[in-house]
RNA sequence: GGGCCGUUAGCUCAGUUGGCUAGAGCGCCGCCCUUACAAGGCGGAUGUCAGGGGUUCGAGUCCCUUACGGCCCACCA
């Protein structure tokens, strides 16, 4: 082989090559047995909907760096790469594909429901397979050194075993529970989504003024009179005839679901009618006028507010307030699941919500007041892109409060640490808040939730004894360590089963149909079938996809197995991702980490935030027994486009990093993007398009120029090795250590020097996750004191006879450092120049100054020791290079 | 409405605890195809550091305030 690098830097030749070099030697691989201190970093799963963008690829070349620099550091590093379900959203596309394709929706796919689910899956799973692979593609174009023997998928086996595993122990610890709630509902998917799955938007409607008579008007005429003295109100409040109380709303549709209306406790202007009631026209049926002082702010509107629970989620909680108490209310739900009105809504049943919405108004006739117009925001899905309706049903959650407490508490404390730091807020209010997560989905894409279900009726101790019974047969399965059932029951009042085993029981929302529900633990058919047989059914829903990416850092690692990757590299080291998600996920992560991980005997009294912040950030380790997924988030910046607006799939303005390989090789968009990786919050990234449609921008010109100047640099340099090899011969092999300080010049010093002022510089950048400072410091050492200065002063060294030697060595042992130090932004080139220096000169290294430890391949190379500056070349070279300039 | 962040050269961004004439890359102007590199070299122009006020010997940097922009959260019948 030739020890001639190509005169011309091609990328789209070199990169291909040394991937395929550290694939085939499995230099990704990394074995829990080995040596080395474990560093491990999980990929945040993209969603296998989407190609990945340049946002994708600023998180993962950071990975990549992180990975590759403990590598070379002698750790025993992985990186563990993985695609998310993402089930809404991939379903939503398979659905959209086959509507515009076969004209069908997901019911009609096959004849029954049932087949037509299996369908339906099986046609997604097609569609993964097709697309899932892409992602992985650009990743390896990327230069990610992903481990990708332990590639995962949140849908697989070993995160559907994590997946259940959690289900049955929260469910087992009354962390899960059934309730009938308000739920955003998406008419069109005809599932319910969670908050964050939500846009706002601002829609132009009108504000409706509508009369209700109240009933009982006899006893409130006096009193009326009694609270006007007081008030500072305004006349025409007080000249309200006290026959009807006025309210205003923007989906007077609703009324029809009304079941109270709400005045504050201290208004002069109404509290006397509380305890009355007012009758609801259209239905005429009658409602109770309370007082709810969370509810009705009395400086807004009119002062009456009506309540609708079923259809609003304020009004549900006044529901939830008033429940047990004297003026408890009552629920009534008017909606259909597809979003027409139900029986309730009398004779507006079967109308849509817009049409009924019209009719009403229509109907309502004098007992309209007014109608002004109004601009409001309506909650909309994000897939389906239609107004969502708060709507009452059957949901699974997970309570909160106490899994949220010790995830809160490690990052007060700082156990777990952001940076930047500013982001650890977001966490802390969201989780702060400890609202119940809704966990179920109307869907058929995702882990089905793991409850089978059967009407209990109100048989009692007869139903309970016949189901201990079932538990006592299942209970002997266990015992084989195979499977395990938990009962559910609402009426149940006995807490052990006949044989002495423990059943577990809770209090199920009055509203559940009573039902008895058993979780199943493994996916066990023998139970499974014993359960069906037994008049049991599956829940129909799956769950939020983001249950199992909570699971993420543990349910890669093999949990609930005890496998040596576990024991190895949990907790990972860092978690790098964009600020977009770290409610969703992170905070997630956090709370079934501990909850999963934690030793529970131990966790209680662990103060484990010890604040002695005089220890470099990286090296601090937390007490494994608290279970935490990771010590560290790194928050990348968001990338937007020219516009300043977010790169996203949705948007459709992400740029393909395929593309910007195309044109500026991978090399370059790493280098780019890691000197763009700022603390700041975004960053802007003008893109143009390219006369093929594809996308490139000038901006990744700065990477490439600079990996041409290494590539010209290198072959200079290599160039005068080979020449100085062939001048002494018989010196090839000459020891490391023939070059002594004593012999070294001013230059020589220097650029040492400098070289390791800039290991110190790259070092201390990546200890707080600082990677455009670690760009800068490398470009600058590289480019500005090396090439400038070192190899031009070097052109006349080796032409000396009594400085050549030096020189090269000198040469030789920057250009192997610089390598070294350049390897994880930049791991194509550096490995193509590696071999070859390899090659012209194996020995290298200045003792004491630069140390060179010989390898093969620059990835498995050791990472570079920070050597003391030498403050006195340092002070003096420059004043030569003033003089020079 | 609550919170976070940003506003520095035409563009994209640095500027660490307040301290010497405010920096980089791209772009622009001029001169160089000098034997590693024109994807380069040398030289050059360009900034009331968003506006206003304050603290200080000294403010891009700290405090207050205004404006504009972005993001997160909540949403008012």
């Amino acid at each position: 082989m030739s020890t001639d690098l190509p005169k011309t830097y091609d990328p789209a030749v070199i990169e291909p090559q040394a991937y395929d070099v550290w694939i085939k030697e499995r230099a990704f691989h990394a074995d829990p047995t080995a040596p080395g201190k474990p560093y491990s970093i999980v990929i945040p799963p993209p969603n296998v909907t989407g190609a990945l963008h340049l946002g994708h690829a600023i998180n993962n070349t950071l990975q990549d760096i992180l990975t590759r620099v403990h590598r070379m550091m002698g750790d025993n590093t992985v990186w563990i790469p993985g695609i998310d379900h993402a089930g809404i959203a991939t379903q939503a596309v398979v659905e959209r594909t086959i509507k515009e394709q076969e004209g069908k929706d997901r019911y009609s796919l096959a004849p029954s429901r049932e087949e037509s689910r299996n369908e339906l899956i099986r046609r997604i799973w097609q569609w993964k397979e097709q697309y899932g692979n892409r992602i992985v593609d650009q990743l390896k174009k990327l230069g990610c050194s992903c481990d990708w023997d332990r590639t995962r998928f949140t849908l697989d086996e070993m995160c559907a075993r994590a997946v259940r595993e959690t289900f049955f122990k929260l469910f087992k610890d009354g962390l899960i529970y059934r309730g009938k709630r308000l739920v955003n509902w998406d008419i069109h998917l005809q599932t319910s989504i969670s908050d964050d799955e939500i846009y706002h938007e601002t829609v132009k409607t009108n504000l409706w003024h509508i009369k209700y008579p109240i009933v009982d008007v006899q006893a409130g005429s006096g009193q009326q009179a009694a609270g006007s003295k007081e008030s500072g109100l305004p006349a025409a409040s007080r000249q309200l005839p006290a026959e009807f109380m006025v309210v205003a709303t923007t989906r007077p549709e609703t009324m029809l679901g009304d079941t109270a209306v709400a005045v504050h406790s201290e208004d002069p202007r109404w509290n006397w009618a509380i305890g009355k009631s007012v009758k609801l026209p259209l239905t005429g049926r009658l409602v109770p006028i309370i007082a709810d002082d969370i509810l009705v702010d009395p400086k807004f509107g009119t002062g009456v507010v009506k309540v609708t629970p079923a259809h609003d989620p304020n009004d549900y909680a006044v529901w939830q307030r008033h429940q047990g108490k004297p003026d408890q209310i009552d629920l009534i739900n008017i909606l259909n699941p597809d979003g027409t009105l139900n029986e309730n809504a009398g004779a507006y049943k079967g109308m849509k919500r817009d049409a009924a919405r019209k009719k009403v108004v229509e109907d309502l006739g004098e007992l309209l007041l007014k109608e002004e117009p109004y601009e409001t925001q309506v909650g909309h899905s994000d897939r389906s892109k239609t107004a969502v309706e708060p709507y009452l049903s059957d949901q699974w959650f997970v309570k909160m409060a106490p899994l949220a407490e010790p995830a809160l508490e490690v990052v007060r404390n700082g156990t777990i640490k952001f940076f930047p730091e500013r982001h650890a807020q977001q966490y802390l209010s969201w989780l702060g808040e400890k609202r119940d997560w809704p966990i179920s989905r109307q869907l058929w894409w995702g882990h089905r939730i793991p409850v089978w279900s059967r009407m209990q009726g109100y048989s009692g101790m007869e139903e309970a004894k016949k189901y201990g019974q079932t538990l006592g047969q299942i209970h002997r399965w266990q015992n084989e360590g195979r499977s395990q059932i938990i009962e559910f029951n609402k009426t149940s009042t006995h807490s052990q089963s006949p044989n002495g085993m423990p059943i577990h029981t809770t209090t199920i929302d009055r509203l559940v149909d009573p039902k008895t529900y058993v979780c199943v633990r493994e996916d066990d058919r023998e139970v499974i079938a014993f359960l069906e047989a037994n008049g049991f059914i599956q829940d129909p829903d799956v769950l939020d996809t983001w249950f199992s990416s909570a699971l993420w850092p543990h349910s890669t690692l093999g949990w609930p197995e005890q496998t040596d990757a576990l024991a190895k590299w949990y907790p990972t080291s860092v978690l790098l991702t964009g600020r977009d998600i770290i409610t969703l996920w992170v905070a997630r992560m956090v709370m079934t980490g501990m909850y999963n991980m934690g030793d529970r005997a131990g966790s209680g009294q662990q103060a484990a935030g010890s604040k002695n912040s005089g220890l470099p950030a990286a090296s601090r380790q937390p007490p494994a027994s608290l279970g935490i997924p990771f010590a560290h988030v790194a928050i990348n910046p968001t990338i937007l486009d020219g516009k300043g607006e977010r790169m996203s799939k949705s948007k459709g303005n992400g740029v393909d990093p395929v593309e910007i390989i195309e044109t500026h090789g991978a090399d370059a968009l790493r280098f780019t993007l890691t000197h763009m990786a700022t603390e700041t919050q975004d960053v802007r990234l003008p893109v143009k398009k390219l006369p093929n449609g594809k996308n490139t921008s000038e901006k990744f010109d700065l990477g490439r120029n600079f990996c041409n100047k290494l590539w010209n640099a290198a072959r200079f340099v290599l160039g005068s090795l080979a020449t100085e090899n062939t001048e002494k011969k018989n010196q090839i092999n000459s020891s490391v250590s023939s070059v002594n300080s004593v012999a070294l010049s001013l230059a020589d010093k220097w650029i040492i020097s400098r070289f390791n002022a800039t290991v110190k510089e790259i070092d201390d950048a990546l200890a707080v996750y600082r990677f455009d400072q670690y760009a800068r410091a490398v470009y600058q050492f590289f480019w500005n004191d090396f090439c400038d200065w070192y190899v031009e002063a070097s052109k006349s060294a080796m032409k000396d006879p009594a400085r050549a030697t030096q020189t090269a060595q000198v040469l030789a042992a920057v250009l192997d450092g610089a390598l070294r130090l350049l390897h994880p932004i930049i791991p194509f080139i550096t490995e193509t120049i590696w071999w070859r220096l390899n090659e012209v000169r194996p020995r290298r290294g200045i003792a004491g100054q630069i140390d060179c430890p010989p390898s093969p391949r620059l990835i498995k190379a050791a990472w570079p020791q920070a050597r003391p500056i030498d403050e006195a070349a340092e002070h003096v070279f420059p004043r030569l290079q003033d003089v020079i300039s």
